[in-house]
DNA sequence: TAAATAATTGACAAAGAAAGTCAAAGTGAT
DNA sequence: ATCACTTTGACTTTCTTTGTCAATTATTTA
C-alpha cells in the first residue's frame, strides 16, 4: 500500500514542519533518497502541493537549481479566510479535493476534526452513490459550499460577540 | 446453494471482526481469492455494506487503489440509539423532515446546534438544487444517513474512551 | 569574454494499475 | 411467468509510474 507518492508527500511535509513552513530541496536529491525518476517528485507536488492545498511551489532550473516549498500562513480573520475560499473554488469539487480542504482547515483551526468528519461524510462517495457520475462533483460542491457558508456565519457571529465582549470593557 | 455474494459478505465481515471494525481491501485481489469477477466485489458492498447497514465505505482508485469498509461497532448507549434512528428512517427525507430530526437531536442532546445547522446546510434545498427533484429526497437521506453514522461512530469513540478512564481509577 | 558543457528543473506523453459504471444475461422464489 | 436478485464482462475513469526531450542556469574552457 505504501504508494510512492505517499511516501514523498510526507517526507516533505515532515520537511517542511521541521523547518517552521519552508524547505529547499533539489529534485534529483530527493528522488535519489527515494529511489524514484525525478518526475515522480514533480508529480507529487503539482498534486499534493498546490495553491488550494495551501502551498507556495517556486524552483529555479538549471546548475545549483532548487525548488522551494512554502506552506501559506494564515493570518486572516477565520471568517475572512473561509470566504475567501469559499470564492476561489469552482463549481466541482473530486471526493479527494474535498478531503485536502477538510484537511487544511482543521490544520488551520477553522473547523474542528469532529465537524470535518461529518463534513466530509456529507460530501462522501458514498453519500452521493445514487447521484449520476456525471453530476456527483457538481452536486458535492454545492454540499460542500452550503456547509462552509453555515461555518462562515457561525464564525462571524463568534468574532463579532468576541469583539463585543472587548468593547465594553 | 451457498450464494458467492453470501460468500463474499461474510468473508468480509470475518475480516471487519477480526480487525476492530475497519479493513482495507483491494478489489482485484479479493475477487481472486474468490475466484469472481471485480465488479462482484462492488456489487456486494454496494448491497450488504450500506450507511442504512452501519457501515462506511470509502475507496480510491488508480496505482496502489484500495477499498476501506468501516462498521459501527454498536455496543453502547447513544451510538446505538443514533442507529435506531438510522435504521427506523426510510429511504427517503424531505427537507422538512430533516429539519425535525435535526431538532430533536439538538433538544435530546445527541449533537449540538453548530453541527446541526452544518447538516442542515448538507441537506438543504439550496444543497441539492441541482439534484432532479425526483431523486432529491432520496440523495437527501443517503447524506443524512452517512452524517448521521459517522456521528454515532464518534459518540461511540467518546464513550469508550470514556469507559476506559473510569476503569484506569 | 564568448562559447561550450554540464547540471538542473519543466512539460508532457505513454504505459500501468487500480476501482467504477452499466447493461445484459442468468437464477430462483412465488 | 414474473420479478427481484446475482453474476458477468466490456468499457470508463482515476491515479501512479516512468521516460523523453526541451528550457534554463551555472561553470568551465578557449
Amino acid at each position: 500500500m505504501a504508494r510512492l507518492t505517499d511516501i514523498i508527500e510526507q517526507m516533505i511535509k515532515d520537511m517542511i514542519e521541521e523547518n517552521e513552513g519552508m524547505v529547499e530541496i533539489t529534485r534529483g536529491a530527493l528522488a535519489e533518497k527515494v529511489d524514484c525518476v525525478p518526475s515522480q517528485i514533480t508529480y507529487v507536488l503539482s498534486t499534493r502541493f498546490t495553491n488550494g492545498q495551501g502551498y507556495i511551489v517556486e524552483s529555479r532550473r538549471g546548475g545549483g537549481g532548487w525548488i522551494r516549498i512554502k506552506r501559506i500562513a494564515n493570518d486572516n480573520s477565520t471568517s475572512n479566510y473561509v470566504m475567501h475560499i469559499l470564492n476561489g473554488v469552482g463549481d466541482t469539487l473530486s471526493r479527494h479535493d474535498a478531503d485536502v480542504y477538510l484537511t487544511n482547515f482543521v490544520d488551520y483551526d477553522i473547523i474542528d476534526k469532529k465537524t470535518a468528519v461529518i463534513m466530509f461524510a456529507a460530501t462522501s462517495d458514498q453519500a452521493l452513490a445514487k447521484v449520476p457520475p456525471r453530476t456527483r462533483d457538481l452536486i458535492r460542491m454545492d454540499i460542500f459550499k452550503n456547509m462552509l457558508l453555515s461555518k462562515a456565519m457561525q464564525l462571524e457571529e463568534e468574532e463579532k460577540k468576541e469583539a463585543d465582549e472587548r468593547n465594553e470593557m
